[in-house]
DNA sequence: CATAATCCCTAACAATTGTTAGGCAAATAT
DNA sequence: ATATTTGCCTAACAATTGTTAGGGATTATG
């Protein structure tokens, strides 16, 4: 009895496609069944609704998220090592799960009221946990003083535009694209001048 | 006769406000007329059909963003000053116009085979203008040598961030994000190093 | 006052939406 | 071999969608 046949992923992740292509309004039952050479109808020996699929794909990568940000804040101890991991899991995320994430960052409003309530607080989670980075890192005297809050919407945004134009032919890879945008964020925050643009910590 | 009715303007701004909070596909023309007071039908006399409000909000924003970036490349010569000019101008544009910005940011992907593409050229047009005052700043030597595109979507995924939280009763003045943003990420470019976090330009 | 324009209404349309009911066929388990 | 589960089908539903037709007021213009 597997809590999860095969066939119910095939249709989140063809869901996924969509619901990033087109929204997940726009994106009907019928558009999925076709996707997958399917009756609509067919779909509901799968899944209980439409909602269902989003909260499931929603909730999966939520949870993916979350247990990352959680690994970094236990394991590593300096901040900018921290910071510089948390964004390349962040990263990693987003250009191996791209439809799924898609969803993750930006369909989440059409949650039912029900779960939406639990959905925001997991992501507040999420930022929390950037959020101690960088409270780690001004007690640690290595961050300018900033806008805590401030700082980590700033930094999580520039990490999820990539989603807008990351492809897999693209000549950048997921590391070269986390060391990159670290680079830029640390720039931002770090006390310490770097001249040397290829500096590396 | 008047090129746009007063009227128009009204179904525009309640249109944006609609968009925005539930997303162009989600929200009805019946929404919309409920939230004038109206019937449904009564809209067509002000406006041609759905797409055409999400055309004239996309496009009138479009224009005014652009509008402004012209204008910054045109006069301010210090890439620094341009950089933070032109941060201010958009801070200011989307804050002053919360509704319809998030229709220019987000809801521009419901538009029409025929105009979207008209669109993409113009958020272009807007990209490049941050593009070309990066590119200054690298070659006045003040900025870090960075993938110039890439810097300018970090930029502006965070300056469109501000969009998800900004309110209008929140505590910082829309100068204020401006700044904070602008210090951001000319920590993140700037070549010179700043210890004082008062510093100002 | 008459005329035109502006604004909104009711009623209805065709299409599309998510979803359910009930049944057929193949694979799996007993 | 029988029973059960799994996967999909056709057909249909009620609701909602954007939009049109045609008419009745109210307001501005001559």
């Amino acid at each position: 009895m597997p809590e999860q046949s095969n066939r119910k992923q095939q249709i989140l992740q063809t869901a996924a496609h969509l619901f990033r292509q087109r929204g997940y309004q726009a994106a009907s039952m019928r558009d999925i069944a076709n996707a997958m050479q399917i009756e609509a109808a067919s779909l509901y020996h799968h899944i209980k609704s439409k909602e269902e699929i989003l909260e499931s794909i929603c909730f999966e990568m939520a949870a993916r998220f979350i247990t990352g940000i959680h690994e970094v804040n236990d394991i590593y101890f300096n901040a900018e090592e921290k910071l510089r991991t948390a964004i390349r899991n962040h990263v990693t995320l987003i250009t191996q799960n791209q439809a799924r994430s898609a969803v993750f960052l930006y369909e989440w409003r059409s949650l039912p009221e029900a779960s939406l309530e639990k959905f925001k607080e997991m992501r507040n989670d999420y930022e929390e946990g950037f959020r101690q980075i960088v409270k780690q890192g001004i007690e640690e005297d290595i961050f300018n003083e900033v806008e805590t809050k401030f700082a980590v919407l700033s930094i999580l945004s520039s990490v999820n535009w990539i989603n807008e134009w990351y492809s897999v032919e693209g000549k950048m890879s997921a590391e070269e694209i986390a060391q990159n945008i670290s680079n830029f964020v640390m720039g931002g925050l770090r006390k310490r001048m770097v001249t040397d643009p290829d500096y590396k910590p």
